[in-house]
DNA sequence: CCCAAAATAGACATAAAAGTCCTTTGAAAA
DNA sequence: TTTTCAAAGGACTTTTATGTCTATTTTGGG
């Protein structure tokens, strides 16, 4: 809950294929590996994204998948939206119909603060975000020497 | 992942035991009820929550369920950790074996930021607190006037 | 035009989570 | 002491999530 293994790859594929540069193509094979998804899986997740149309895909020889909106748009709470999961977060946490308003469950104020400072990471925590501070960390690595795992 | 439906329904049953006063000795079955909680799953969760010591459980005829440590000490983190889901959080949402530090995945930083939220969120609600702010809760809409759902 | 590459689609298989059932053990009351 | 209630423990079933396989469609290249 909140946030699944099938998230968490939605989450890989679309950081890659953010960190490949503008409107790279690549292929459901290449993203298999290099992320290290499941490559059978990882197609059924790509069809979703490519649903919600975060990611274009090209069909047949040299197709694959692209990014064609800016990055900043697309926001891990978008990606999470189009995996299909967002209504476990409304749900009352305590079981009742109705919760909320004048009449909360004993764990409705703590279960409101987890659920705006999730929303909250997710909505403002874009691709653009995630791409700066991955290549600005690389540069500063890069000055200390060492090898890049994986 | 990160709450599980287990991990609500052992909150649920402990935030239910703390609402009903110091030391007060419940059985499973009135907490299954009251909870909505499948009676036989429940069995199975309080014996966590009574091996990580949160309660003590009373065998035989008028046996039950009860918080004999001070409200404030009962944190939602530890009851988290309690169900033994902690793991979860560490590993690498990018899948790498080692990240972090001078090679954090693309990932890390957003990662880190979600974690520390929900720990610092996990760490700092307690038992005692749910309570207050539901007492609170209930005065204020009793002078309002309606009806208690469920 | 034909072949190969690649997404799409859906059936099938496996694993993990959630839920049920039955037996045993312990303690209180009759 | 016997009965009865209730937790403990474990086997089993069901459901959901994850993962695999096999076809079908689409598209570019030879």
């Amino acid at each position: 809950m909140l946030v699944n293994q099938t998230d968490i790859y939605a989450l890989r594929a679309m950081t890659f294929l953010a960190l490949q540069g503008a409107d790279a193509l690549v292929s459901s094979k290449d993203l298999a590996e290099k992320t290290r998804i499941p490559s059978h899986y990882l197609s059924k997740i790509m069809r979703r994204l490519v649903e919600a149309e975060l990611v274009v895909s090209q069909k047949g020889h040299g197709g694959g998948f692209q990014i064609v909106r800016p990055l900043e748009e697309i926001t891990i709470e978008g990606i999470l939206d189009a995996m299909g999961d967002k209504h476990e977060l409304e749900k009352c946490a305590f079981g009742w119909e109705k919760c909320g308003g004048e009449h909360p469950c004993p764990l409705h104020p703590a279960w409101s603060e987890l659920k705006s400072s999730f929303v909250g990471w997710a909505s403002s925590t874009n691709l653009s975000k995630l791409r700066n501070a991955h290549i600005q960390q690389r540069f500063l690595s890069s000055l200390g020497g060492g090898d890049l795992p994986e």
